[in-house]
DNA sequence: AGAAATTCTGACCCGCGCGTCAATGAATTC
DNA sequence: GAATTCATTGACGCGCGGGTCAGAATTTCT
């Protein structure tokens, strides 16, 4: 009778697990590299055999996939709150890439994967992915537009603008180590105000 | 008695043919990762066999450390001669982001495993890169340095400035399709202005 | 031409990592 | 407490890619 009740526990025991493989794998693969790392290493590094993770995922494909959406879902429904706001184009601007920022070393690993190792998915999957990461950049693309037709930003290559605070913003986990006195917040205003400096029209002088 | 001129000829030819192995490598890397790619994918792209490769090769770790050798090698010179001239911070600056993003374009595939594919070295490749990739910054960071003490530059950490600068190069490659609107000189032409405009301390309004 | 060095071949070994499967143990249900 | 579902185990098959090796083909020197 219990029936849906009881599957509903088990899907939820089931997400947690998954989650906490999938967490401890975009580790791993982060810094070892997709091939680098072994359902192996990942079910080891939680005390897990490797059966289990074949009981969870059905391969390692699928493992990196789950890692690709849910990141980027995350961040899609981030931007696209602070988007639906109706803030001046360049506070928005501002906003976002700060959230960009935040949200890349907020999940240094995810991140890295999630810009490095697109070439590790199936060529759909890729496709995909590619997709999405056009649609993302639309949001920025949009929001600089909006702010040149209002002439408060330089008439420059929308591509070249966004690509650079793409750029900027992954790169960060490359080099940051927590601890120093550049905190994730300095790092992002930092990203933010060099972007708007370099893109405003300059007040007439 | 040609003994000497001898070896010279055959190192000739086997650099040429070393060459041009590393060249197909370094593309075939590129978009398929070290560890994506055999040394028969290397070989057989060059209609040679495998054996080949191993003649003129150790190993396929040898492969990858000449790329990570040649191309800092190359950027390095580039790089050297650059701050050898006497122009102004602001000036000099300038033209070595240009010169950074336009040798990154120049040799995208092996830009790309330079910044993306270290941990597929040894680790005592690893901490030599490290090391002299820690020295390119530097002579970043020295010329900002100098700028900030002449009063040009705002008194930003240098780190996040030279970083910002590499990452928005080193992301190029990832979206630049060669036939568009967008040169190479355009592209570094923008670099240098949007991180000199975020950097410059702006002139008393 | 014959010897010696150089370049290339193809078959082979070996380890490793993905994915499978039958079976066991642990919970839950009735 | 028997039955059913859920979770886990460990052994295995298998292909693939790195690297080796003995020797063949080719070039170069005398």
């Amino acid at each position: 009778m219990n029936l849906t009740l009881r599957e509903e526990l088990k899907a939820k025991k089931q997400a947690y697990v998954q989650d906490e493989i999938l967490a401890t794998a975009a580790k791993l693969f982060a810094d070892g590299g997709i091939r680098g790392v072994t359902i192996d290493d990942i079910a080891s590094s939680l005390g897990y055999t490797k059966s289990v993770v074949y009981y969870y995922f059905k391969n390692k494909n699928q493992v990196l996939w789950e890692i690709f959406t849910k990141i980027h879902d995350a961040w899609w429904a981030d931007m696209e709150t602070l988007v639906d706001t109706d803030d001046a184009p360049d506070a928005m601007l501002a906003s976002m890439i700060r959230k960009h920022a935040l949200n890349v070393l907020d999940r240094a690993a995810w991140s890295a994967i999630y810009f490095r190792d697109q070439g590790e998915l199936t060529d759909a999957q890729q496709k995909v992915i590619t997709k999405r990461k056009r649609e993302y950049d639309q949001l920025f693309k949009q929001v600089y537009q909006k702010g040149v037709e209002q002439g408060i930003f330089q008439d420059i290559p929308t591509t070249l603008v966004v690509n650079s605070i793409i750029g900027i913003c992954n790169s960060t986990p490359a080099w940051y180590k927590s601890g120093g006195p550049l905190t994730p917040d300095r790092i992002a205003d930092y990203y933010a105000s060099l972007v708007l400096d370099g893109c405003r029209v300059p007040a007439n002088s």
